[in-house]
RNA sequence: GCGGGUGUGGCGGAACUGGCAGACGCGCUAGACUUAGGAUCUAGUGGGAGACCGUGCAGGUUCGAUUCCUGUCACCCGCACCA
């Protein structure tokens, strides 16, 4: 009989090997296929490793390991994005420096990784908070600055009461902060922006030439949110001036009864004298200006506005004098800030419309029928046909569109214009534990960069990392560091104290994998022509339209510039889904319902542990915790330790078994491949199961059932290997083969229909004629079948099935 | 409101380009071995006594539908006055 199965012990034994032998070092044989494969790097939190992180490294751990078993140079590396607001609020209340902070996090998640049995690279461990990795995020915000790609504005911000920072809309939640659940105001501050917007088309575009995941790419696409339409002028009555809007429906311009401009507009300021019921709009643009964005959309949906006395537009078209009204469901921060108002058409003109009594002229029908639009508007362009629109009448909205443009265009009264949701990315934050930003501000020259040779910009030591109420960075306090000379003019000058936000790092930490120790570029050229882009990228829903995007724009301008090869970063990218806790919930602490990996590493082993995450569900869906289930799959690497006791000579399969090991290795090769780990290990178990049944498993056949299992439970299939004394190390061995033609069985059996409803079954075999079958069937069925048989069917290898009409 | 997703046994979940629904695991039942078993092993396990009925619901296409089509309901996740 075998010892029993200690995971503590064959864990540790293992892992010291591997740690030894640099087992997973990917090498710099550049004439070797190589794989890339990636997971977010973690933000090393004070909480450890959660359960959920397990999952998407083991996913790819499975990918790499079996891609270096095909013979690839893989590159699995691992690293820390360490800057960020928790360690720096857990370094305010404890008064320990955040860099201690995160060293010590740093060694706990590395611990706790390494616990797992992960085949990352550790040579190539990286972090976003050493100075000689941010030298070169650093390096990069220079050459967007230099570009032109990062400018200096003052404008409304998300500001977050309780962080006292700035942050990015794709921060706000609910109209509250990300982080901290917060409320978020509006505050105007000058902050750092980098113009995503001028990506904006390529990062669109180029998502046909990616293999992501498809709701990731219509994520990124509503995100980016292109629309096209037309801006058209109208002309201000008895002014010598023009409104501008932007609407995606030029078609109905002769159903424009009002305008409306959103309460920044600065139309208003500039005929201020003219306007008669200033103080209503005085107090509009009041109330208006006092409500968070969050009010703004979700508590009032209720429209409101006020009418500008004093000033009137008139629609190009037909020469009519419409009203101009102020009210924020325009929005300064899209388009032009103002529209021409169609209320039978758009559901808020109408919606406005009805509430402060203006006109409604429908200018869109359907052929044939009637459409109330006092009842709605009527906003369907695929059925719609112009009406009481001149020129335009009887053409279809596409149709429409293009003809009035055309005539916009040629009256220079308007123009076609494309449209993005997307807004810049504000990238300056107030705080301390974050990448200084390297430019010097010269009451001369402006902002100057620093030049390269003094990169990294290090972070300075200092008294307090608190950020402040009038919202500086806690950097503006230490006016040593501040104090500077103008790197232009040798003037006195002084350091941008804004940092970078979170996403800075790790927007291009994949580049510098590749080669992590260069000191004169952010990695050297053969390795990012070698290496890039990476081939299969996982990482979580929630960093779609963050991280994903942020990269995905960094990675272009890098392009753009000559310094990486290609125009995408990530070949492949797929998501996980979420751990829930055993009760369907997000596990959280005041849920109760949190399950601590060390727990389950401690009790079942590493190898359950992954072998659970695998097994639990669909990858890209969510699944609940079961404690029972861990214990399933415990079991069932117990079975397979005890395989050792049944092992008989033979490095052939077994006459009986070799359909069924040819079918496993075809099952398990394609489910890694597709994100089937649930059914590939499914597979293996029911592969161990027909062991048990006969009692007896050949040596060849536990040598390919080690090989299949090992890249998910890496450690008790390599302490098997030796003990079997299989050749050299199982992690060395090559990935087994399949011949297609014997995963199908001899004899098979296929079910026999009367009408599509199966009856019986019966054994054929698998190259019988159609004859041969319908008669064996028909035998079967015996006095079943009765009726006449109208037609008789034959799916070759499936199913028969006789049609009877009685 | 818009976009995306999910509905299958007691539970987690399987099912190739339409072809024996419920693989695999959990749980449960019975038995074996045991001083004992919350260990292990063996057998059984969608419902119904049955012909039959069963994949959210209602239709449709088809010899045949979890799979395709039309409509509808529920839940989850994004986005949200983007003109």
């Amino acid at each position: 009989m075998s010892e029993l199965y200690n995971h503590k012990v064959v864990e540790k034994k293992w892992q010291k090997v591997w740690e030894e032998n640099k087992a997973f070092a990917a090498t710099n044989d550049f004439t070797k296929p190589k794989y890339y494969a990636l997971v977010e790097f973690p933000y090393p939190s004070g909480q450890g490793l959660h359960v959920g992180h397990p999952r998407p490294y083991t996913a790819l751990d499975i990918v790499a390991r079996k891609r270096r078993m095909q013979g690839y140079n893989v590159l699995y590396p691992m690293g820390w994005d360490a800057f960020g607001l928790p360690t720096e609020n857990y370094a305010i209340k404890n008064k320990i420096h955040p860099k201690i902070v995160t060293k010590n996090n740093v060694a706990r998640f590395k611990e706790q990784l390494q616990a797992l049995g992960y085949s990352f690279d550790w040579d190539r461990e990286i972090n976003t908070t050493d100075p000689n990795y941010y030298k070169w995020t650093q390096w990069i915000f220079l050459k967007l600055f230099k570009a032109g790609l990062a400018y200096k504005m003052e404008m409304p911000i998300n500001w977050c009461t309780s962080c006292k920072v700035g942050l990015a809309n794709e921060e706000v939640v609910n109209g509250v902060c990300e982080r901290c659940g917060s409320e978020v105001v509006r505050k105007v501050k000058s902050q750092w922006m980098l113009k995503i917007t001028e990506y904006a088309q390529k990062l669109i575009d180029d998502l046909d030439s990616v293999d992501y995941i498809e709701k990731v790419k219509v994520s990124q696409k509503n995100w980016i949110g292109r629309s096209e339409g037309a801006e058209v002028d109208f002309k201000l009555k008895d002014k010598d001036e023009t409104l501008r809007i932007y609407t995606t429906r030029p078609d109905t311009l002769f159903g424009a009864t009002y305008m409306v401009v959103s309460p920044e507009h600065p139309i208003i300021d500039k005929y201020k004298s003219e306007i008669s019921n200033w103080e209503d709009i005085v107090a509009y643009r009041e109330m208006a200006s006092k409500k968070s964005d969050f009010e703004r959309t979700e508590l009032s949906k209720d429209k409101t506005g006020v009418e500008i006395k004093g000033i009137t537009a008139i629609n190009p078209v037909n020469g009519k004098e419409i009203p101009v009204w102020i009210s924020d469901y325009v929005l300064m921060t899209y388009g032009t800030g103002a529209i021409m108002a169609v209320p039978a058409h758009d559901d808020r003109d109408w919606e406005f419309a009805k509430k402060f009594n203006l006109p409604l002229i429908q200018v869109v029908g359907k052929e044939g029928e009637s459409v109330d639009i006092n009842e709605a508007a009527f906003t369907d362009v695929a059925t719609g046909v112009l009406m009481n629109s001149d020129f335009l009448n009887g053409l279809e909205v596409k149709e429409a569109k293009k003809k009035i443009i055309e005539f916009l265009e040629e009256k220079k009264i308007g123009t076609r214009k494309v449209n993005f949701k997307l807004r810049d990315w504000v990238f300056s934050r107030q705080r301390y534990w974050g990448e200084p930003i390297p430019l010097v501000k010269c009451d001369k020259c402006g902002f100057v960069p620093i030049d390269e040779s003094e990169l990294p910009l290090e972070l300075p030591e200092v008294d307090s990392y608190m950020p402040t109420d009038n919202g500086e960075s806690p950097l503006a306090a230490m006016e040593s560091w501040v104090n500077t000379t103008c790197p232009c003019c040798g003037g006195a000058a002084k350091r941008e104290t804004d940092t970078m936000p979170q996403w800075a790092g790790s927007s291009w930490y994949f580049l510098r994998y590749t080669d992590p120790t260069n000191n004169e570029a952010l990695a050297s050229k053969e390795a990012l022509e070698y290496w890039l882009p990476v081939d299969w990228y996982n990482g979580g829903m929630e960093h779609t339209t963050l991280h994903l995007l942020y990269s995905r724009f960094w990675h272009k301008f890098l392009y753009d510039n000559g310094i990486v090869p290609t125009k995408e970063p990530y070949q492949k990218r797929t998501s996980h889904g979420m751990i829930l806790g055993e009760n369907g919930e997000k596990m959280s602490k005041s849920r109760g319902n949190v399950v601590n990996p060390d727990d389950i590493v401690n009790d079942y082993g590493a190898d359950t542990l992954r072998t659970y995450e695998m097994f639990i569900g669909a990858f890209d869906l969510s699944a609940s915790w079961s404690e029972d289930g861990v214990k399933g799959c415990r079991r069932f690497l117990d079975r397979v330790w005890k395989l050792q006791d049944i092992l008989s000579d033979g490095d052939e399969y077994s006459q009986d078994m070799v359909t069924k090991m040819h079918q496993t290795i075809k099952k398990v090769s394609f489910d890694f491949e597709n994100l089937k780990y649930n059914t590939a290990i499914a597979a293996m178990m029911s592969l161990i199961n027909e062991f048990y049944k006969k009692n007896s498993v050949t040596k060849g056949e536990f040598k390919t059932l080690l090989t299949l299992l090992n890249p998910v439970a890496p450690h008790i299939t390599e302490e098997l290997w030796q003990t079997v004394g299989y050749e050299g190390m199982i992690y060395q061995t090559a990935w087994p083969e399949y011949d297609e033609e014997k995963t199908v069985e001899s004899t098979i059996e296929i079910a026999v229909q009367i009408n599509g409803k199966t009856k019986v079954t019966v054994q054929i075999d698998k190259d019988a004629e159609k004859e041969a079958v319908i008669d064996m069937a028909k035998k079967a069925l015996g006095d079943k079948l009765t009726g006449t048989v109208v037609k008789e069917i034959y799916v070759p290898g499936r199913i028969v099935n006789i049609v009877v009409k009685n």
